[in-house]
DNA sequence: ATCGCTCGGGTTTTT
DNA sequence: CCCGAGCGAT
């Protein structure tokens, strides 16, 4: 059914008028005709009729690079212009914030400042939205509590520890994993309770916990991650009216990434998309309901561990009777080269619809692969290609370094920093996961959200203020005692008759929140968080303290604050949990700022929807990737060979794939194989710059940094090594901090460089602590090296 | 209550 | 290897 192309008047609001006048439509032409063809140039046919298809429900399907995002930004932009929605009735979800940003950006760059009227978000942040609104109806408040993956385990610990499941083999992790995985199903503690055996002492004392749970985070008016997608479908269900408020106001919903939307998921779009029912009875309706348009690709689904379902993308067409599948095949992005690698490994993926892309821009340049003898060396072939790529003109921002799993930026970073090559890390170790981020945050949800106990105990004796375990304890009982949250049971600590110490410790953190509560109300979010840090004495604490990292702490929770003022310049009416919903839902790729100036170091995972000129793949192994977890798990190969071919067409011009012959871990260093992924690439796409034969091999020509070492172990064939002994390896980078802060380098100086040998200094940059040696190896060839770390000694 | 020591276990990927 | 839990000393 095609969609009649009428606004609703009733959603003409003087604002979105005026926006309507800065769009950039001939005010002459009311039919949009002329800016069709503009939305239009430049696309092939079937993108063409992506954007322009009209009814109830289209599936793109997008292979890698195919130009997704132009059709859809563009499709988005013909809606508008042609007047079929006002911004207000669209409804777009994309897979990160930074793609919504850049979705937006590009809408408002087609058809100007209308586009901030629509709703471009994630699954999670649109979810917010609506339970932020929502919550009343449902016994939560609007300043609920967003509880991530740590938090939610934090709370599980404590409960197994209560309920002595610890002895049954409940750990944290795989109570919350089994939780997050029900949820995404878009069960409950009751629905799962009805169908487990209650005669199974485990089934019994797993409903248990997931019961104290599911109590917990509404005693917190708190949702963890999945909540805020299940409890919204829930909140749909269960009242017809507040889910007809939706239906009736998005009249276009797009989803982005399609293939990797789990059950709750899918269940939300499906209420969204539902018409709107008149009354309670949903026999009488006025609308047929949105128009969806999902884009995706299942060759690229690699989140099925998080409850993603491919069949929703498969079995579209069942789902929606009379859907529209369009297939975009030409890829914008990469070398016929990158693509037919991309096609060949994908091919071995059976159970799926044969799909090639290729491309119109010709072979390009071959694949280069390496094998490293560790994993530092191959980190070192990583730098040393970049810094080459670099020298020939690409800047470090167009170059990323992806990997399986992040214990693997260890090595990477050791080199990088060594040799004075910008870089980033996206996602890993997270800012917002640091402990004392965690506590700083602790202080503003205690004061945003009083009934958030989870929150409060954590910064109860953070900074120590002789409130132990205890104390804590009692104060707990005494809260359940007297029927009082936690924080009403802190102001009536004088009841408990604690030593006058441990009172007043109590009784002042209780009125410092008060305090910050009070401040609240001002709108200063930045404000708030300094007084509650600084008179708390959390500041105060790290910088006191003997350890040299409280100092980094203590800078770490400065920089919070410098985030929440740029908070405030961004939002002049955000509100205290705004800051704090934007702070819960950052995703691993939301900070990458392509004006960085350098190079991208990331998951596999994260760098799916990304691209770059040049890419490494590194750890391109058995046991790595595919993961030795995923061996054993149904379908799991198969999901580790998407991973791969996700990896493989980020590339635009060059790929570089690499791997070691023997890999670190937990200290111990073991044998590693190459990926049964690599024979699945054509051998003449490659061009090995050392083959995993050839490092097996003795007598092989030994590039680079090899060279320097080689002496040291010369004629012990590695092959010949018992596998599992634990050996030095030469270019072992030793964990002892290196200082040659005051080593005076100077153009001609010779020098010796552990891995590299000897070499004469060309010039040195940079200035203090980053000063930075050009150095030519007399066999390692030329490096730069950061002169304060580089284990080097002047000769 | 807090500190410091030892021991054991552990991450595959993320909103 | 690195972190957290658990324990004994202050």
């Amino acid at each position: 059914m095609a969609s009649t192309p009428e606004p609703n008047p009733q959603s003409a609001t003087p604002v979105i008028v005026d926006g309507w006048h800065t769009a950039s439509i001939p005010s002459s032409d009311p039919s949009g005709q002329s800016g069709e063809s503009r939305l239009l140039e430049g696309l092939n046919p079937q993108q063409r009729e992506a954007v322009l298809y009209r009814g109830q429900a289209l599936l793109i399907v997008a292979g890698a690079g195919s130009g997704k995002t132009s059709v859809l930004t563009r499709r988005i932009a013909s809606l508008l212009e042609n007047r079929e929605a006002w911004p207000s009735q669209i409804l777009a979800i994309t897979f990160t914030n930074k793609a919504a940003a850049e979705m937006r950006e590009r809408v408002g760059a087609l058809v100007g400042r209308v586009a901030e009227g629509m709703w471009i978000s994630t699954f999670h942040s649109a979810c917010v939205r609506i339970l932020r609104r929502e919550a009343e109806n449902f016994g939560f408040t609007k300043n609920f509590t967003i509880y991530d993956s740590s938090d939610s385990r934090v709370l599980i610990k404590r409960i197994i520890k209560e309920q002595g499941a610890d002895v049954l083999g409940f750990t944290p992790a795989n109570v919350s994993a089994k939780i997050s995985k029900l949820k995404n199903e878009l069960a409950d503690v009751d629905s799962y309770a009805r169908n487990a055996n209650m005669e199974d002492p485990n089934e019994a004392a797993f409903v248990q916990i997931f019961r104290a749970y599911t109590r917990a985070l509404t005693a917190a008016n708190a949702f963890d991650f999945d909540d805020l997608i299940g409890q919204t479908v829930y909140l749909f269900r269960a009242f017809p009216h507040v889910a007809a408020t939706y239906q009736n106001r998005f009249k276009h919903v797009l989803v982005d990434e399609y293939q990797d939307t789990n059950h709750a998921q899918y269940s939300l779009i499906r209420e969204l998309t539902r018409p709107p029912a008149l009354d309670d009875n949903a026999l009488i309706t006025t609308s047929p309901g949105a128009s969806l348009t999902v884009v995706g690709d299942s060759d690229q689904s690699i989140y099925a561990f998080r409850g993603a379902d491919i069949r929703n993308i498969v079995e579209f067409e069942r789902d929606f009777p009379g859907a529209k599948v369009i297939l975009l095949e030409q890829n914008y992005r990469s070398t016929q080269n990158i693509l037919t690698a991309a096609n060949s490994v994908i091919a071995n993926n059976f159970d799926r619809k044969d799909k090639k892309l290729w491309t119109a821009v010709g072979d390009g340049e071959k694949i280069v692969g390496y094998t490293g003898y560790s994993g530092h060396d191959e980190a070192q072939f990583v730098a040393d290609e970049i810094e080459k790529l670099h020298r020939e003109g690409m800047p470090y921002s167009s170059i990323a370094v992806f990997y399986r799993t992040n214990a693997q930026t260890r090595a990477l970073e050791e080199i990088f920093i060594r040799s004075a090559l910008p870089y980033r890390i996206m996602g890993g170790t997270k800012f917002y996961e640091r402990a004392e981020i965690k506590d700083a945050m602790g202080y503003l949800v205690s004061v945003a959200n009083p009934q958030d106990t989870l929150a409060l105990r954590r910064i109860l004796n953070t900074p120590k203020r002789g409130i132990g375990p205890a104390t804590e304890t009692q104060l707990f009982r005494f809260a359940e005692d007297n029927n009082l949250t936690f924080r009403e049971a802190m102001r009536e600590a004088a009841a408990l008759g604690l030593g006058p110490k441990v009172t007043n410790a109590i009784l002042s953190l209780s009125a410092l929140l008060d305090e910050g509560a009070a401040l609240v109300a001002e709108g200063k979010v930045a404000d708030v968080l300094s007084t509650l840090v600084t008179k708390s004495g959390l500041i105060e604490s790290l910088r006191r303290s003997h350890d040299p990292q409280d100092e980094a702490r203590a800078e770490n929770i400065e920089e919070l604050i410098a985030v929440a003022r740029e908070f405030e310049r961004n939002n002049p009416d955000g509100e205290l949990v705004d800051f704090l919903t934007e702070v819960s839902l950052v995703a691993a790729a939301d900070d990458l700022d392509d004006s960085s100036g350098t190079v991208s170091l990331m998951t596999l995972h994260t760098a799916k929807g990304l691209e770059y000129d040049a890419v490494f793949l590194t750890g391109i192994e058995e046991d790595l990737l595919p993961h030795r977890m995923s061996a054993s798990e149904p379908g799991g190969p198969a999901e580790e060979r998407r991973l791969f071919y996700v990896g493989i067409t980020r590339a635009k011009k060059r790929l570089f794939l690499s791997l070691a012959m023997t890999r670190a871990q937990y200290g111990e260093t073991a044998v590693a194989m190459p990926s049964r992924y690599l024979q699945e690439i054509p051998g003449e796409l490659i061009e090995w710059r050392q083959s995993p034969g050839m490092a097996n091999s003795r007598g092989g020509t030994q590039p680079r940094a090899l060279n320097a070492n080689r002496t040291k172990w010369n004629g012990t064939d590695l092959a010949t090594k018992p596998l599992t002994e634990k050996r030095d390896w030469p270019n072992r980078i030793t964990n002892q901090v290196r200082d040659n802060g005051s080593l005076e380098l100077a153009a001609g100086d010779r020098i010796r460089h552990s891995d590299f040998g000897e070499g004469r200094v060309q010039t040195v940059t940079g200035e203090g602590a980053k000063r930075i040696a050009h150095v030519q190896f007399e066999s390692a060839g030329f490096k730069k090296l950061l002169i304060k770390i580089a284990p080097i000694e002047k000769l």
